[in-house]
DNA sequence: AGTGTATCCTGCAGGC
DNA sequence: TGCCTGCAGGATACAC
């Protein structure tokens, strides 16, 4: 899906515009995209003022008046679509859309369906937030406590990396590529990680996400950012799809292989499996 | 605790 | 050209 740097990019288009802005009416085109009735989802909605936009782990997140949270979570294939002309023009697989005052109209687009628009209370948000894991960006990771959860598990650091309880907001793109910059076999048991191969991995992280952020993310096929522009990240992938080519540092024929039922990528050489 | 499998869906690339 | 299979950025539930 859009991973965090995917919906980071379109929080930052969205925050500085948004704000102020007042939902005037809700079309549900999809209904199975919803956490509930689209009659419920409508008459909680409209009406509601949007306060802010932001984003926790890979999912976006309207705060409303009411007060209500709106977060958006956009599976594999999701899009926000910021129609600030008002032009009326519907955007391909659109779900759900909101007629905003006093102007533009937000989609919510998706192929696949997988993604999901969710209503909670405060607290109730605050809740589900908080089953998430940290956030990898954030200032509370130190690598003293990234190493501490690691060594909680037994599980494939690549799996670890994906599960969203543990950090929060890493996809299976950018888990590969963390894993390939720091030079860790995407099988290598998460407790087994030295002190040091755990720093190398978070700064690694770090420094992908970051990147992939200023690229605006990765567009391989569905992504788009709120502006329906392409991210650039797919141009510096470096292991990530890319069986059968030769690995960026050492020339070795990247490698696919399947952890957990889905494709991990690496350098045999550079990533070399630990015992 | 962790894995494999299935499920929710659609589109597309590749093989034949 | 057309059909079929496998695969895809995610999340979750199940059996083992």
């Amino acid at each position: 899906m859009p991973e965090l740097p995917e919906v980071e990019t379109i929080v930052r288009q969205l925050a500085p515009v948004l704000p102020g802005r007042r939902i005037r009416s809700v079309v549900v085109a999809r209904p199975d995209l919803l956490g509930e009735s689209p009659r419920s989802f409508r008459a909680a909605l409209r009406g509601s003022t949007i306060l802010e936009v932001g984003r926790r782990a890979k999912i976006l997140v309207l705060s409303l008046s009411g007060p209500q949270v709106l977060a958006v979570g956009l599976g594999m294939t999701g899009r926000v679509l910021l129609d600030d002309s008002d032009s009326g023009e519907l955007p391909p697989y659109r779900g759900v859309s909101f007629t905003l005052e006093p102007s533009g109209i937000l989609h919510y687009a998706d192929a696949r369906r997988f993604g999901r628009l969710r209503r909670y209370s405060p607290s109730a948000w605050e809740e589900a937030s908080a089953r998430l894991g940290p956030e990898p960006l954030g200032r509370g990771l130190t690598p003293a406590a990234f190493l501490e959860r690691l060594s909680r598990s037994r599980a494939p650091i690549r799996s670890w990396l994906l599960d969203q309880s543990r950090v929060a907001g890493v996809g299976n793109i950018y888990a590969n590529e963390a894993l390939f910059r720091a030079r860790i076999h995407p099988a290598q048991a998460a407790g087994a990680l030295t002190a040091s191969q755990a720093a190398q991995l978070l700064a690694s992280l770090r420094a992908v996400l970051r990147e992939a952020i200023r690229a605006q993310g990765t567009t391989l096929r569905d992504y788009r950012t709120a502006r329906g522009g392409r991210g650039g990240f797919s141009f510096s992938l470096r292991v990530y799809g890319r069986e059968g080519s030769p690995c960026p540092a050492c020339k070795t024929t990247v490698r696919r292989i399947v952890l957990s039922n889905r494709s991990a990528f690496l350098c045999p050489r550079c990533q070399a499996e630990v015992p």
